[in-house]
DNA sequence: GCCCCTAAGTGGGATAAAGTGGGATGGATT
DNA sequence: AATCCATCCCACTTTATCCCACTTAGGGGC
């Protein structure tokens, strides 16, 4: 399970440094490969980030819906059309596909950001607003958390 | 169960010293390790600590929840995402990281509150007026005991 | 009352690890 | 053969962690 969230850099190359505690839950896996595709979040654009099996998983699910329904297609021609198997170096890195950096809009500073069983990686500023929205609406509305029963 | 509060200081790198009182707790619980992330109470930034087991069930609640309704998203963004697992060292320490440590405004003096199965971390002089914000609210409503039921 | 002893909290040097930058290598493509 | 690009490898910087030591406060015994 990933938890939390890191800010990292960019280099000029496109590598990307994987935090070290994301990285030990793929060790834990066994298997460092991981599955990048494009994703949007609240309007905005990021990179949604799967260590292999969980991807697998993903594929099966999608596997067991009627494949010709109209927005299950539309959904496979965004997710699944874009996505690229990526390996971490010996370095703990991986490089970006340059397509993929574009579509998020991933400049020099990204950040990190844990999802239950994946991550994603958003521009810095980018983030800024999304958790700058969420902290927002927990402010204004006391019942909040109330209403989420915790 | 945590008790109390204790008035404690950051030093130059960061380090925040567990009171022994609630060390104790965790030793009990039979592992040190806690999670940190940040909230807000009344417009006030903080840090919720969390012993680890605790944190896992609140992870459990969340993990029955609707995913993708949009206010368990926010929540996700606000809470979840900047939870960072930290170790306790020899010491008896933490090491508070520094965009939570910027995000709840700690400088050198804070304070360390008891909140039943967590406790809180505050900037002094933050936590010196919402302390008497509550005494004050208290003061003035001779009712506020007897609706809480208690 | 005085002194020692312990425990708690704090400070700081030394070491290890994580993250980053950039040259070198080798395979694929043109 | 030349270019491109992914990967490897080495090196540097920063940060986290370990370890030792100092200070203070409280307790107990003499």
């Amino acid at each position: 399970m990933f938890r939390g969230s890191f800010e990292h850099t960019l280099d000029a190359k496109g590598r990307l440094s994987i935090p070290s505690r994301f990285r030990e839950v793929l060790l834990g896996k066994g298997d460092e490969r991981i599955v990048i595709t494009n994703f949007v979040v609240d309007g905005t654009r990021c990179l949604d980030v799967y260590p292999l099996d969980e991807w697998l998983r993903l594929e099966e699910e999608i596997r067991k819906k009627p494949k010709f329904e109209r927005r299950m297609v539309q959904f496979q021609n965004y997710y699944l059309a874009s996505a690229c198997e990526c390996v971490v170096d010996k370095q703990g890195r991986i490089l970006i596909p340059p397509p993929l950096r574009h579509y998020a809009n991933l400049k020099r500073d990204v950040i990190l950001v844990s999802a239950l069983d994946k991550f994603r990686v958003w521009d810095k500023e980018a983030w800024k607003k999304i958790f700058a929205d969420a902290e927002e609406k927990l402010m204004q509305d006391p019942d909040f958390l109330g209403d989420l029963g915790l």
